[in-house]
RNA sequence: GCCGGGAUGGGGUAGCGGUGCAUCCUUGGGGACUGUGGAUCCCCGGACCCGGGUUCAAAUCCCGGUCCCGGCCCCA
């Protein structure tokens, strides 16, 4: 037998439909949030990723070269695409709200919360620099958290890349990377190492921690920390959730300027949920107008980690119906019935075997019905259904003019 | 790319050099029962990850690969 490629994952029925519910509630609170859907190409040219992404992304491509002798790319990423999407029209009414739901591809090792093909809400604003559209983004960001129910067990955290750097350039001059790169690591890494990294690359300890617990920011007057405050407000008031300014969160993308955030599992048990900042220079790096965007993604992966360790991983569908017709005359009726039944929006299983009720009140209990309607001769001569509750086994027969309002409750 | 730990029917497992056709549960298909049996009874299907090696003998020991689960790197 041929084996499933290494990181791609199968979706069996059980598994789709809980699948479709979070995609549709995540996608639902973005069109509340006056978001408008796009879709663009699962492949691009690798130039595309080259320019901005540095190398480290090159090596971690699905890439190929086609039939064109093009070097092409499974995308690893949605920005690139938008902004490619935005400096190509110049005639796009600003701001723009931006969402899609789509696969991405990473050549990696599959482990805990990473896989080599996976989903991702993207949801950009692009055109406004105020601090507004960062606002608007994260209170976008938690309203799904909260509609999918695990708000409670997050936390977001914000910072901003602009006042970091004036922070390392007023206190730590000259070591803006090594300052990066242990601040991103910070909660990753044990305490001895710490200390070795900030002594091997002659930074202050001190100043290092009043970094990590905020401290420096006491009294420190700067418009960019203004800035983080009103988003704070802003979030605050439009979701009412709040979030956390936290200099540890730098993100390590190359190409955010401004805002950065992320929403992570309040025990840090898991990777990062949701993470996103602002791109000011991406767009017009591809050619387009120099255009300020900003913007988060959100995976598929992680998500469905916490939401089954707290037992949130569950399909909320709505009744279903199986028909089970027990000789001819109610394999016949049974059309009929089904009809009526589906016409007033119900979700109607119609038995395709020839085969005893017995067997087919086994597979409507297997499969999760809620209702069994039996057909039969008799049902059939007086224009009646049997219904059966499977959870209580209770049976009553009905007119199937009457089926109206009888069903209309159960949807 | 690197480092651990795993791999026995669809799922969960027992066996860890030889003792009957690889154990048990579950799941799947069919039949009987010809309108209540999501029962019961009967029948059937289905596995030692792949390739080498050691041995008289390998599911079992050794090596390599593949895949799975973690971790590093990285996280767009």
């Amino acid at each position: 037998m041929v084996e499933r490629l290494r990181g791609f994952r199968d979706f069996y029925p059980e598994e789709q439909e809980i699948r479709s519910d979070v995609f549709r509630t995540m996608k639902d609170s973005c069109t509340q949030f006056g978001f408008k859907e796009i879709d663009g190409p699962s492949v691009e040219n690798v130039e595309l990723f080259a320019n901005k992404s540095g190398m480290e992304i090159m090596n971690q491509m699905f890439s190929f070269r086609d039939k064109g002798e093009r070097e092409i790319a499974l995308i690893p990423e949605l920005t690139p695409t938008v902004s490619r999407m935005v400096a190509a029209r110049k005639d796009l009414v600003k701001p723009l709200k931006w969402f899609s739901v789509q696969k991405f591809w990473r050549y990696e090792e599959p482990q805990s919360g990473r896989t080599r093909e996976f989903y991702q809400l993207n949801a950009d604003i692009i055109g406004s620099e105020s601090y507004l559209a960062d606002a608007e983004l994260i209170s976008l960001g938690a309203y799904i958290l909260k509609s999918l129910g695990i708000i409670g067990f997050t936390k977001i955290r914000v910072s901003s890349r602009i006042l970091i750097d004036r922070l390392i350039e007023k206190y730590l001059p000259g070591k803006r990377e090594e300052v990066y790169y242990v601040l991103d690591r910070w909660s990753k890494i044990s305490q001895p190492d710490r200390e070795s990294f900030v002594k091997e690359n002659g930074i202050d300890l001190g100043v290092l921690s009043s970094f990590v617990d905020g401290k420096i920011l006491e009294g420190y007057d700067d418009p960019e920390l203004q800035n983080l405050f009103k988003i704070r407000d802003f979030v605050s008031s439009s979701v009412g959730v709040d979030i956390e300014i936290d200099l540890k969160i730098v993100r390590g993308i190359a190409y955010y300027t401004g805002c950065v955030f992320e929403a992570s599992d309040r025990e840090d048990k898991f990777r990062s949920i949701l993470g996103g900042g602002r791109y000011d220079n991406v767009i017009g790096q591809l050619g387009g107008e120099n255009t300020p965007a900003t913007g988060f993604a959100m995976g598929d992966v992680v998500l469905e980690n916490i939401m089954k360790s707290k037992g949130l991983w569950v399909h909320k569908g709505g009744k279903q119906i199986f028909l089970a017709p027990i000789d001819q005359q109610g394999r016949m009726y049974s059309t009929r019935v089904a009809s009526v039944l589906r016409s007033i929006g119900l979700k109607v299983d119609l038995n395709v075997m020839e085969r005893g009720i017995s067997k087919q009140l086994d597979y409507a209990s297997k499969m999760g019905y809620e209702y069994v309607v039996i057909l039969g001769e008799d049902e059939a001569k007086k224009k009646t259904v049997s219904l059966k509750i499977l959870s209580s086994g209770q049976q009553k027969e009905i007119p199937l003019t009457g089926t109206d309002e009888l069903f209309g409750a159960m949807k």
